[in-house]
DNA sequence: ACCGCATGATTGTCAGACAATTAAATGTCT
DNA sequence: AGACATTTAATTGTCTGACAATCATGCGGT
């Protein structure tokens, strides 16, 4: 795979030797690590440049550190939560910096959250589905700011995936939906738009309180469709 | 959204704010930073807290840095490779800190895969074809090391994804498919249950060639089945 | 025109220092 | 003895100043 990386960093070479005793468990979850004095030591190295390795691991949320006497820097428990908004940040700026057409981009969001339906119509829950009408309603609502409609559409769809019951799923699902959300910012939401979606965000709720996954694939699949419709429009308005 | 950050320290103060000017286009890819010491001037803080800011952002490939005259900073661009090779981290390390069941992984891991079937019968090209065929040769061989059969394993489904013919989509499966991949490596494969997986990877060239969705389908939930049934009895196994 | 070399800008690393923070140990009062 | 205040030691966060390594540019010599 990967020979000699001829000439990284010292600090870079540190935080790889510490992030792979990490990944394969020579460290687990809550251990301390050596004090950053100990570390350079260790490694022969001045403590600045143990601290920038540091900081690189702490970036990816591997480690935490604390201060004070019997702080340092602890191997971090990594949530959803946290796993999560990473892999948003990473998945906007790949959309942002590749010139991903809305399209493309579409496409992949919708056949990404379509794999969620057969699990979704066998394990829905009510609270999810209270969750769902709760936000439909609230895009009803004609006073709501472009913002806060599309907001409400990330949380609906959120708890559309979150009612597949399996949180490694709804981890996956859940980025791929957010990270789509700059894009989705581009477009303004007419009022006659806004009914179209709420029409089929309601036929999504209603089919899966019926437990029709075929039905929610459709409606999915009709809101792909209507959504790229209304990029194409605004890409349109824009080039005049 | 996240308003007084009470206490965090100065380089992630920094290095959030450099983030932000990253992510909403005040600085586009390609652009140079300031130097390590303007920025230092600028912020009102020492070189090295600038650095340890920075080091974060490289972590995150957000930054790439050079050194020498005319060296610096430089907003990074972001390919799908480095991202990929980041979500694999983030979420290899999300399943092994969680003690997610291999069932619920797999569960997911297979959900997330089948979206891809209707878009890859519909666009299969013949490269990727032929490189499944090539996997399925590869896996075949008796003598392979259960190491090599899943790196093989792994070839084979980032082929399939590929056939789909969407970057984004490729993006996100390819990574959920080998954050599995230590998870999958618990699995010593037998003679006859890699048998039964080339037998199922065939069906599933065969029905992608065929243009056959739902076959491809049919077949990737089989092999979910039989890969939870192996990882079931190497759970049983171990607890003797 | 070509080659080599100095030069300046910039990052990478180092050493040492001090401030801030925090848990534990110690002391003090009731 | 127990509650509370103080000291202490360990550790991270930051600063300062320095030097080494790297590299585009331009100058000078041939």
């Amino acid at each position: 795979m990967k020979t000699a990386k001829q000439t990284s960093s010292l600090s870079v070479q540190i935080a790889d030797a510490i992030r792979a005793a990490i990944v394969d468990g020579r460290l687990l979850v809550g251990d301390r690590l050596p004090s950053e004095a100990e570390l350079a030591d260790q490694h022969g190295v001045s403590r600045a440049t143990v601290r920038e390795a540091l900081k690189r691991l702490a970036a990816q949320s591997l480690i935490r550190t604390e201060r004070g006497a019997f702080g340092g820097a602890f191997v971090n428990h990594l949530s959803y939560e946290e796993a999560r908004a990473q892999q948003v940040t990473t998945s906007t700026l790949l959309l942002g910096m590749n010139a991903v057409s809305f399209q493309v981009a579409c496409e992949a969001r919708y056949a990404l959250e379509r794999s969620c339906t057969a699990l979704a119509a066998a394990r829905r829950s009510d609270a999810t589905l209270t969750t769902m009408r709760t936000e439909i309603a609230r895009q009803s609502d004609p006073d709501l700011t472009d913002e806060a409609f599309c907001a409400s559409d990330v949380a609906f769809h959120r708890a559309l995936v979150d009612s597949a019951g399996n949180e490694v799923l709804s981890y996956h699902l859940a980025g791929s939906v957010e990270a789509m959300q700059p894009l989705m910012n581009m477009i303004t939401f007419t009022q006659r738009s806004r009914a179209e979606i709420v029409t089929l965000h309601t036929k999504i709720a209603d089919s899966l309180d019926a437990r029709d996954a075929a039905a929610i694939d459709a409606a999915l699949t009709a809101l792909e469709g209507y959504t790229i419709t209304l990029g194409k429009s605004v890409l349109e308005q824009r080039a005049r």
